[in-house]
DNA sequence: CCGCCTGCG
DNA sequence: CCGCAGGCG
């Protein structure tokens, strides 16, 4: 029995009390993280099965079509949960619409309920909308001059021990590191790591963001070996970089080859259906993978934690102002735990 | 006996002719090529000695450290005769006192004698004032649109016999290659190729660059093999592109390499000793050798042409404007023949 | 934070 | 034709 199972009869004990409206948003997360559904589902499901979980759960997938109904609801439990995070530069930089933009990030990290997010170039006033509309998250973040880059730790599954912030010593641009070592579940070590690198083309910036990139696959190594470690962001990426550099060091993987180079999802900054910045009058239409995710596996191999999962997210323009959330789009990476 | 003593004969004839202007001229070319002297010299010995330039030389070898007074004056017009190139970018431009710089890359000209001149950042205006004060050069361009490339080959020494212009066509800045086939003293095949590649560090820019030296390099190799050639300019070279494309092939030379790197001549574009820019007030001080000269020899390993000298010029500021002639140095190469 | 341009130090 | 900033398509 590992430590998951422990997790899961803690919260089966939870879920036998009142009907609070904490308790029942807890029951909401459980629901959605083991169906891969929605609230509207899980209200539903609850709703008719008295708030029971087990029954609920079992309800649903005795449903024709739904999940895998030949399962048992522990084996469930244990087969379909999901560790979900969710990076997006989301362009705070860019003041058109920036607060319609800034809600319309918000209401997708509310869809996909991702454990953690990484976002980069957020300003104040953004980070403000946040705090007031994510409060199932805990937020963390080191300056907040200028743009920055923001952690958000999911607070029914996520546990924060530590922040460390390291500032680059070449950048230009104030560029730095931010680490949050925290415990998922209680039982899972899990050191997560973002950063905006080096924006440009020009030699000095790219220079740099090699350096850069060799200070954070160090650090990977750096963090205990019984911990997960997940690094990335906005890192600006040129393949020819990450050549130069040796490429990715042996026991760090890319998220995106991990889950099989899904071509769909390979442009992360895209002018040829990004319609934010002014690219349609112009001759280049540059796409790039400057958004990246890594992972180094806990030495612990009693540890399910397996990739299964590379999306796109914020792909939709907002009606309203006729922009999308960002001139990137998110990347959302998904373990089966 | 070579080609080059068949032309000695033939000089020679020459000077027991009348004392026309034309031939005054040649008798102080002469002079002044076998003596490396000037032609205030020439013009002295050659009156102090009836016009005859045999005993013009003898007199003035015969003068107690006047070159070397032991050696008989044959031997001296063989040891003693330079073939001189001299290249600059004269930047055209930079319309700041244009007419005065290019007035003093003319008085260079005048003073160095070369026997073959590449200039680049050419514009119509200093092409005119060059044709109207440099009669003793012929002339030779390609385009004359914006700025161009221009090669000056003095009459008195080499004939013309075709002229070759080469577009890039990667070119983002209307860059070429012009190419003179000449005879130097009816004897010696020379092809002339200068031009000026493509400016600034962008990485297109610098590929392109590239691709411009390599077609020079293969151009270098495609004559034929008894001519020699001289290829060079303001090649705004890099050395890791230089590297990238596998260094200088065998049996092409660069100038400077082939005359003992010296170290006072390394760099032709010297933010830190040029002030015509405004980098005084700058924090970065770029210096760089983006002039360059190569050299491919003859295959007839009958005839003498031997790298003896390199050397800087244009180093002096013009007083009435404050000026340098450019922000480029001129380079000049010299071979004994 | 694409390439390219202009202007500044 | 240096690096960098700001603006444009
Ligand atoms: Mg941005
Ligand atoms: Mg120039």
């Amino acid at each position: 029995m590992n430590n998951l199972s422990q997790t899961n009869r803690e919260r089966s004990v939870r879920n036998h009390n009142s009907n609070n409206h904490n308790q029942i948003a807890a029951l909401y997360e459980e629901f959605i993280s083991v169906t891969n559904t929605n609230v509207d589902i899980a209200k539903k499901m609850l709703q008719e099965n008295q708030w029971n979980l087990q029954k609920a759960l079992g309800a649903y997938f005795d449903t024709p079509n739904n999940g895998q109904a030949s399962a048992s609801n522990d084996e469930l439990f244990e087969e379909n949960r999901k560790f979900k995070l969710l990076s997006w530069n989301i362009d705070g930089l860019d003041m058109y619409a920036l607060e319609v933009r800034a809600q319309g990030v918000i209401d997708v990290i509310k869809k996909e309920r991702p454990d953690a997010v990484f976002l980069q170039e957020v300003i104040p006033c953004s980070l403000s909308q946040i705090q007031t509309h994510l409060p199932e998250y805990d937020v963390h973040l080191g300056n907040v001059q200028n743009y920055f880059v923001v952690i958000l730790t999911r607070k029914a599954t996520l546990t924060v021990q530590r922040l460390d912030l390291i500032p680059y010593p070449g950048s230009q641009m104030d560029r730095n590191l931010l680490i949050i070592h925290a415990r998922y579940r209680n039982t899972v070590n899990i050191d997560l790591m973002t950063s905006h690198h080096e924006s440009g083309t020009e030699e000095n910036s790219s220079h740099e963001r090699m350096e850069q990139l060799k200070l954070c696959f160090k650090k990977m190594f750096d963090a205990p070996s019984d911990h997960f470690v997940l690094f990335g962001g906005d890192l600006n990426m040129r393949q020819k970089e990450l050549y130069k550099i040796g490429n990715v060091p042996a026991g760090i993987y890319d998220l995106w080859f991990a889950n099989g180079k899904p071509t769909d999802c390979e442009y992360t900054w895209d002018m040829q259906l990004n319609t934010n910045k002014n690219f349609s009058m112009s001759a280049s239409r540059p796409r790039a993978r400057f958004d990246r995710l890594y992972f180094r596996p806990s030495s612990d191999g009693s540890i399910k934690f397996q990739p299964v999962g590379f999306e796109l997210k914020g792909l939709d323009i907002i009606p309203s102002v006729q922009r999308f959330c960002s001139d990137h789009w998110a990347i959302q990476v998904s373990f089966s735990v």
